[in-house]
DNA sequence: TGGTATAGTATACAAAAGGATACTAAGGAG
DNA sequence: CTCCTTAGTATCCTTTTGTATACTATACCA
């Protein structure tokens, strides 16, 4: 039994975070990679545009959750990184990857159960 | 370290069943509740709309994770709960909720910090 | 005969999120 | 003089989400 009572629900704080759909991804690249330059990102998320991962980015800054450093160069120069307390949510990624991983098997069979019908 | 690769990534399976203006407290309130009807849960859940409450609880059913029960009868009345998929996501909505309430100081800092701004 | 209750649907609309494309600064290479 | 690089902006458009409001069926109650 959970001790929360949903009036007083928290999730939706780290929820908040996490959502956007290249959230999830940037920041588990970081968590691996360390220190990143915008440009690896880039290559990293495969199919983002510019524009969502400076928005993005901007978003996760302005929560906390990673850091920005300009190095005054040109071509620009800036590297992101996880802050101590964006790296506190590394927990909630692992518990929903393997949700995830463990769960697949019960998608598989609802698709696999859509197309059984064909078959008898 | 994580052992996960991004590129592998199954962080967004749970992340989708999860997001939803109202996801999160439908699912705490009938994680702690068990069963609900369609009126007990709208009471639960304040300032949803009844479109929103249909909406959502259809969602979720689609996904496997709550199940509906009709009763024939006038006026009507039908009855939602978990299915054990759903409760298996339970971890993951505790840690969020954990989150959310250890780092809530984290959030009520940087609130103060602007407000002093004023006072020196 | 009219009002109440439940669990919805239908329609129209507003707001938020995401995407495509073009543009910029400033130095170095050719 | 022109092109290349990086890390962005700016503008416009489409899609997804969420909201507001009105409507329905059917039995019971007065």
């Amino acid at each position: 039994m959970m001790k929360m009572q949903p009036k007083l629900c928290r999730v939706e704080d780290a929820l908040g975070i996490l959502v956007g759909k290249w959230k999830p991804i940037i920041l588990l690249t970081l968590l691996q990679d360390g220190t990143k330059r915008f440009s690896d990102l880039k290559r990293s998320v495969p199919g983002i545009t510019q524009k969502m991962l400076t928005n993005q980015l901007r978003e996760l800054e302005e929560e906390d959750i990673i850091t920005r450093k300009v190095y005054p160069q040109v071509p620009p120069k800036v590297e992101y990184s996880m802050t101590e307390y964006g790296r506190s949510l590394e927990p909630i990624l692992v518990a929903m990857h393997e949700w995830g991983t463990a769960h697949t098997l019960h998608k598989m069979q609802k698709v696999k159960g859509k197309g059984m019908e064909n078959l008898n």
